[in-house]
DNA sequence: ATTATAGTTCGCAAATACACGAACAATCTT
DNA sequence: AAGATTGTTCGTGTATTTGCGAACTATAAT
């Protein structure tokens, strides 16, 4: 019997958050968005973090199914992970909706 | 002379995703926009966590600008502060729809 | 079989985040 | 002035995050 604190929105939610929470992060994300996909190397190019650094953030990315990579030796190839991305797109959307909408006054 | 890593609105995003970032956090915003407002008393009877805690995360909320509080003795009256979030729905708002928009193909 | 290339994983250090209870501060009531 | 009430701040311990270079792995090219 787990004692349930929270909502697994709630926890969805601040997952989601959480992995959108570093300016790289946000950067790759932008990256992608642009180009659709990109290269490991190229990205490390532009941003500025060593080679390492950026594949715990990419590494992170992905866990919170933000992104996706595939191996196309010699590179890797990462790109927005669409199908889960609608679905993140929903969940923040409403949740900010939510907080916009005055729903009582003081 | 400071180096640029990350643009304005990088960071921005960042700090408000991080601010987002944890189950309490998003259960004190959600509680805040369904009743507008919140004594800190009552959010601590809700949410499970200690009260010194919880005054933590909602000092977080605080200074990333997503609440205000005011004392009116003998309690302090936490809720969303609408102006900034006005700005903060835009800039997350166009962040995820940026996101969402294809530009290219692999 | 070597060598080269592209990324990941490892090992470490420093900084932050998280959680709690105890101590403290501010205000109101008696 | 004492006491009660409400939150915040402090001190502590633990866990997670961030960052880097070195070592490693996998594949392709010679």
């Amino acid at each position: 019997m787990s004692k349930k604190k929270f909502t697994e929105e709630q926890i969805r939610l601040s997952r989601i958050a959480k992995a959108l929470g570093h300016p790289v992060r946000i950067a790759i994300l932008q990256l992608l968005a642009n180009q659709s996909c990109c290269y490991h190397g190229d990205m490390s190019e532009i941003i500025p973090v060593a080679k390492s650094t950026l594949s715990q953030h990419l590494n992170e990315l992905k866990e919170a199914g933000l992104i996706q990579g595939e191996f196309t030796p010699p590179m890797v190839k990462y790109c927005i992970n669409r199908e889960n991305w609608e679905n993140t797109r929903d969940l923040l959307g409403s949740f900010i909706e939510n907080i916009s909408e005055v729903k009582n006054y003081c």
